[in-house]
DNA sequence: CGATTTTGACCAGCGC
DNA sequence: GCGCTGGTCAAAATCG
């Protein structure tokens, strides 16, 4: 984690959180900065995005005290979480519940698509803490969620009442406790049950291979080293394992052939690509995002560009581009603004910063913080 | 040869 | 206590 140092080096992961004691008892002493303390809760409540953004406006008006906590709080989250918190994935939910026109969601990002993305808030699979289901339904060749991550299987288990076995991942990083579970849907063998647990506390695979550092690191001369690795990308199937088919990676990168299966083939596979992909395309699938979390009863379709195949994290994806025509802007949720905005944007000023993560609330999640500390 | 997957065994929680 | 079930472990196999 050390390695991954951008151009905005104050952002560097530091060994072992070693966040100043004055900075925990400053941000323990801001409780307002805290959404609510922990617990599902807060979550089903469904503030919206908007709720957020004129809290934020409110805040502003206040003491410089509070705009500086924020700050801090901002800045450690960006420190030691480059993921999404509940909050914001609430948020970016609570967007594609809007109503907005997902062409325009689209448009301007060269976004072209041939099959459905679904996200249906409404169907609740499960809502726990630190715990989110999706449905990702895959469309004809199957398309697969790649969420950036590196996962290792380390399980497999015959579900009851389920002719589907469950897989069982686990995030390769160290650091990182977060797991998920993959089955394909009885009723609908082409959709695939993907649940995840815990959080990351790191960034994507993908972040690191978009946005290399100008002197390479070692972590980036390792991602260099597994470049090729990664291009070969395909899902063993959920159920039995097939063999890996390589997907070849245009030259410029902008669409990769869809890797079947489900996104239990992620693991060891196209995080690069995913993070390409997530500049330039949709998967070739369809994503059933099963929020219970989110209010609102509107599914949200968008079309995804026919060559896609691999994918951020479901949530990333969602809460780095509530927006797709959005380049990771923070000015209103953000009053402090560059703390919040610099480590999770690229570390290239004059490139698209559509991989980074921005969080759309200021708000922090006590389940990500006891993660933390 | 290291990383990853496979797969049977083991363990814990739960209901009866 | 026993059996069932889901989750995890770990050695062997496989892959790149």
């Amino acid at each position: 984690m050390e390695e991954m140092v951008g151009e905005s080096s104050k952002y560097t992961w530091h060994d072992d959180f070693g966040f100043g004691d004055e900075l925990m008892r400053e941000l323990l002493d801001a409780p307002s900065l805290v959404a609510g303390g922990a617990g599902a809760d807060n979550y089903s409540s469904s503030p919206t995005k908007d709720v957020h953004e004129e809290e934020v406006e409110r805040r502003e008006e206040e003491v410089p005290a509070a705009r500086r906590r924020e700050s801090m709080v901002n800045k450690l989250i960006s420190t030691v979480y480059s993921g999404p918190t509940l909050s914001d994935i609430q948020s970016a939910l609570s967007f594609t519940g809007a109503g907005a026109d997902p062409q325009q969601l689209l448009d301007g990002h060269k976004y072209y698509s041939s099959s459905p993305v679904v996200f249906s808030p409404d169907k609740v699979l499960s809502k726990m803490e630190n715990k989110y289901t999706m449905k990702i339904k895959t469309c004809g060749g199957g398309g697969l969620a790649d969420d950036g991550y590196k996962w290792r299987k380390y399980g497999q288990k015959s579900i009851k009442n389920s002719p589907n076995p469950r897989s069982y991942y686990r995030c390769t990083n160290p650091r990182c406790n977060a797991k998920k579970q993959v089955e394909r849907a009885v009723d609908e063998p082409d959709t695939l049950v993907v649940t995840y647990e815990g959080l990351h506390l790191h960034y994507t695979y993908s972040h690191f291979l978009q946005h290399p550092t100008p002197a390479p690191s070692a972590a980036a001369a390792a991602a260099a080293a597994k470049k090729p690795k990664l291009h070969v990308h395909t899902a063993p199937e959920t159920t039995t394992a097939t063999s890996p088919t390589p997907s070849s990676m245009p030259p410029d990168g902008a669409v990769v052939p869809a890797s079947a299966g489900d996104s239990s083939g992620d693991s060891g596979g196209g995080h690069n690509a995913a993070g390409f992909l997530l500049e330039h395309a949709v998967p070739n699938c369809s994503y059933l995002f099963d929020g219970g979390f989110v209010g609102g009863e509107e599914q949200m379709m968008v079309t995804s560009a026919g060559g896609g195949g691999l994918l951020e994290d479901m949530v990333p994806l969602l809460v780095r581009r509530p927006s797709c025509n959005s380049v990771a802007t923070t000015a209103t949720t953000s009053s402090s603004g560059s703390p919040m905005t610099a480590p999770v944007s690229s570390p290239s000023p004059s490139t698209s910063s559509s991989v980074s993560w921005t969080p759309a609330s200021p708000y922090i999640d006590m389940a990500i913080l006891s993660n933390i500390f």
